[in-house]
DNA sequence: CAAGGCGTTCTCACA
DNA sequence: GAACGCCTTG
């Protein structure tokens, strides 16, 4: 084995100061007093300042743990106690590591390059890319997304005849993934499972037949990276050691939401260095003087962690909470820090946080505190329908927006992607800039992937999943069974399906496929030349004289004729394909010109790791709706949470897991303390599933927050009985319990449903687009409106199909309407 | 043998 | 409400 040295990292391996040779004493406080401490409350000063084995910092939310965790990396550079190479920061997003890079750069005032700050994935890749050849990869290894893993795991179900023994290619993807989270691989499965049991036979069988599919397509998936590189340091405890010396100083956040898989990693880059092993580094020319202590080992690095066990949200893909609850057992010696003041939220956000999370028992009480006073009431409401729902939140948007608040400081939180429709229809309408973050994400769309799959047939020749996606696509009348023969082919003739296009020749296809299979062939050829480097780049290591991905791109869409087909295409769908196809390459251009150096393996690594919330923009000055899931880690001046409903919040799967109850009520609990000073909750009293309506019931979630905290401008209990009785009060208890999945409620629901006037709110806000084509309007026009009734255009805004009517309805109030597509007429 | 049309299936969150 | 898979037609 050769240990490698870093060649675009030489700062890696300098030699250390003399001040991080010597291990500072557990508990020994580094010099305080400077400026990295200045403004901090004395327990964020402790979590700066403290120098020891492991630091557990348990940071509720809001409290302050990124400037925490960035003073500390800062102290640590600047006081000489380590070099910026000698730094492991790994965060939860790359939005997270880049910002996080910044802050520490502003404070150090000067660039901390060798520094690594990413994202578990993204660290994996790189050690993996460097050490691939150890462990059977090669180093240009496609990384499959669960699309590509569910697809791959599909044709093995069909093939095994798997299906009928009810396996599913999710169900076989969830438990392979928490397989891979538990560290298990197919022998260490094997072992332990059941051979009398037909259906862990075949489970295993499956699994076996995946793995080996990857292998072949050096193909890794998102949990391998991890495994891998847990395998890879367990395997060569040689390379481990190159990364043990170099990292002296490992940060993790999110501690909460590592899973087995990660927790492993991070016990491994903590590993000290046996004396011998370091004894024989330096036999190999590595500079260990520095970092060994009396002893001639080299101790493990130093430990800092962050985490909120009340955040943990990503149990369902194997996150183990019992990672931050034992960690004062796992690293004796451990130090723990506790941040409980609160800089974000007004004291009655976080009394409906502390109340909500005080229901999960089996927790350790923390309560949040704020010096910023009580702020504005929580406000609630009732939706009849979604749309209702979302007519509210944008109303209640504008509201504040004319008030001065700015659409980029508003945030919409939901349960599950699916419920953006209703509030996307209703802001398109209302003329309001909002961004979708993450969801069905640019790189997911089928054009996309096509031509991302040419990409990657280039950069991995092996990867049989992208040629066979690129094989019919533009349309060259090849179809499954052409596909199918080249597969046989490939498996008769112990040669790649790459190969087996080449010799298409040979298969005694009609002359047409043959040609369309062989041009294909040589056109990938082609472009697989553009990548190779010059000499003087392979002399130097560089990616020199390799063509840039932009070209190589541009290249494959012309010569494939993928672009042109969808140029040439009626389908009006194909146009705006073409423009997303065009705006990739623009990203490629992008890229290229901020990387030059980059090969278009980095460019595949990057858009396979982009987190949905990595495209946040923070300048683009819209209101931004996303996931709960997504929020984590974010903050708004105001915050919207809808679709509080059974079935939603708790989600209708979360009753089936274990502690799945407890995890919605965290993810209810994330979300609230998201915003810093006004909080909406709102809910819908029907809702469309499966494209039918049905009865939705108030989240349980609601009663826990305390009656006096949310003023409601519609309850859940008014909605009911609308029209009729007195507002009756949410939190009111009843005799036989509260509100939830008692029959009396659920009639109430449906009366309300079903008998009254569907006239009046089932179509409250239509579902349908109209066009009102070329209707000008000016101020002083009158109009009206399905919803709002008559009123008086004061402006138009906007030009063409994108004008704005600004109007002031007599009775609904204040409304902008996107006046192509509004539901009115002009008086 | 491929392409397009129609009935059937669900759908949680993410790197 | 759309993605998939089966079925018919070209």
């Amino acid at each position: 084995m050769t240990l490698i040295l870093d060649p675009d990292d030489p700062a890696g391996w300098r030699e250390a100061p003399a001040a991080s040779g010597a291990p500072v004493a557990p508990g020994a406080p580094a010099a305080s007093g400077n400026r990295f401490t200045e403004g901090l409350n004395p327990e964020q000063r402790e979590a700066v300042e403290y120098r020891g084995p492991a630091l557990l910092i348990v940071a509720g939310a809001g409290s302050g743990k990124t400037r925490v965790l960035t003073h500390r990396i800062a102290g640590l550079i600047d006081s000489r106690e380590a070099w910026p190479s000698q730094i492991l920061a790994i965060t939860f997003t790359n939005k997270a590591a880049a910002e996080m890079r910044e802050r520490v750069e502003a404070l150090l005032g000067e660039g901390a390059s060798g520094m690594w700050i990413s994202t578990f994935h993204s660290a994996c890749v790189r050690i993996l890319r460097r050490e691939a050849e150890a462990i059977g990869l090669s180093s240009t290894f496609t990384i499959y997304d669960s699309a590509d893993t569910r697809t791959v795991l599909k044709r093995i179900i069909k093939e095994l005849d798997a299906d009928t023994m009810g396996f599913t290619p999710a169900g076989a993807q969830s438990k392979i993934s928490k397989l891979k989270n538990e560290l298990s691989d197919v022998e260490s499965y094997a072992r332990n499972a059941n051979m009398n049991d037909p259906q862990e036979v075949m489970f295993l069988e499956i699994f076996r037949q995946y793995t080996r599919r990857l292998r072949a397509a050096s193909a890794l998936d998102f949990d391998d990276l991890i495994a891998e590189t847990v395998y890879l340091f367990r395997a060569f405890p040689k390379v481990a050691s190159l990364y043990q010396r170099r990292f002296r100083h490992i940060l993790v956040d999110e501690y909460q939401d590592t899973n087995h898989a990660q927790y492993s990693l991070i016990r491994e880059f903590t590993q000290p260095i046996p004396a011998e092993r370091v004894a024989e580094m330096a036999d190999h020319g590595f500079n260990v003087r520095a970092v060994a202590d009396s002893t001639g080992a080299i101790p493990g690095a130093s430990l800092t962690v962050v985490g909120d066990s009340d955040q943990s949200i990503y149990a369902f893909r194997g996150a183990d909470i019992r990672n931050i609850s034992e960690f004062e057992r796992d690293f004796s010696g451990a130090k723990v820090v506790l941040l409980e003041q609160n800089y974000r939220s007004t004291q009655n956000i976080l009394s409906a946080a502390n109340a909500v999370i005080s229901n999960n028992f089996d927790r350790k009480d923390k309560k949040l505190w704020t010096a910023v006073g009580d702020g504005d009431k929580i406000t609630g409401y009732t939706g009849y329908t979604a749309h209702d729902e979302a007519q509210f939140v944008a109303d209640e948007i504008e509201a504040l927006h004319r008030t001065g608040v700015a659409y980029r400081d508003i945030a919409v939180f939901y349960r599950t992607n699916a419920q953006t429709r209703a509030l996307e229809e209703i802001f398109v309408r209302s003329a309001l800039p909002y961004r979708v973050v993450g969801g069905t994400k640019f790189y997911e769309r089928a054009e996309i992937k096509d031509a991302m799959a040419y990409l990657i047939s280039v950069a991995n020749p092996l990867d049989e999943l992208a040629l066979r996606r690129i094989l019919n696509s533009p349309k060259r009348g090849i179809g499954p069974a052409t596909e199918t023969a080249l597969a046989s082919f490939a498996e008769a003739n112990q040669v790649t399906f790459r190969e087996a296009m080449r010799s298409a020749d040979a298969l005694g296809l009609g002359p047409k496929v043959t040609g369309a299979i062989t041009t294909l062939a040589s056109v990938l050829d082609e472009a697989a030349a553009m990548l190779a480097p010059s000499a003087a780049g392979l002399a130097a290591g560089t990616n020199e004289g390799a063509s840039k991905v932009s070209d190589v791109l541009v290249f494959l869409l012309e010569r494939s004729g993928l672009i042109e087909a969808l140029r040439r295409s009626r389908d009006p769908q194909d146009e705006t394909r073409a423009e997303n196809v065009d705006e990739l390459v623009a990203q490629t251009r992008d890229f290229d010109r901020d990387n030059p150096l980059a090969t278009v393996v980095d460019f595949l690594t990057q858009v396979s790791l982009v987190a949905a919330a990595d495209d946040l923009d923070d300048a683009s000055g819209t209101v931004s709706l996303m996931t709960l899931h997504t929020a984590k880690g974010l903050e708004y001046h105001a915050v919207f949470l809808t679709g509080l409903e059974e079935g939603l919040l708790p989600h209708q799967m979360s009753a089936s897991e274990p502690g799945g109850p407890a995890e919605e009520r965290r993810l209810f609990y994330v979300g609230i303390t998201r915003a810093r000073q006004r909080l909406y909750i709102s809910l819908a009293m029907s809702r469309a599933q499966f494209g039918e309506v049905a009865v939705a019931m108030p989240s349980r979630y609601l009663q826990e927050i305390p009656e006096g905290l949310v003023d409601w401008k519609q309850s859940p209990g008014m909605a009911t009985s609308r029209g009729g009785t007195q507002p009756r009060a949410l939190n009111a208890r009843r005799p036989g319990g509260a509100w939830g999945t008692r029959d009396r409620d659920l009639e109430k629901f449906s009366v309300t449903a079903s008998a009254k006037p569907k006239a009046e709110w089932a179509n409250r806000v239509t579902g349908t687009v109209r066009d009102n084509g070329d209707l000008t309007l000016e101020a002083g026009d009158r109009i009206r409106h399905v919803d709002f009734g008559e009123g008086r255009v004061n402006q138009v805004t906007g030009e063409g199909t994108k004008r704005i009517a600004h109007v002031a309805f007599d009775t609904a109030g204040p409304k902008k309407l996107l006046i192509k597509i509004a539901p009115i007429e002009k008086l």
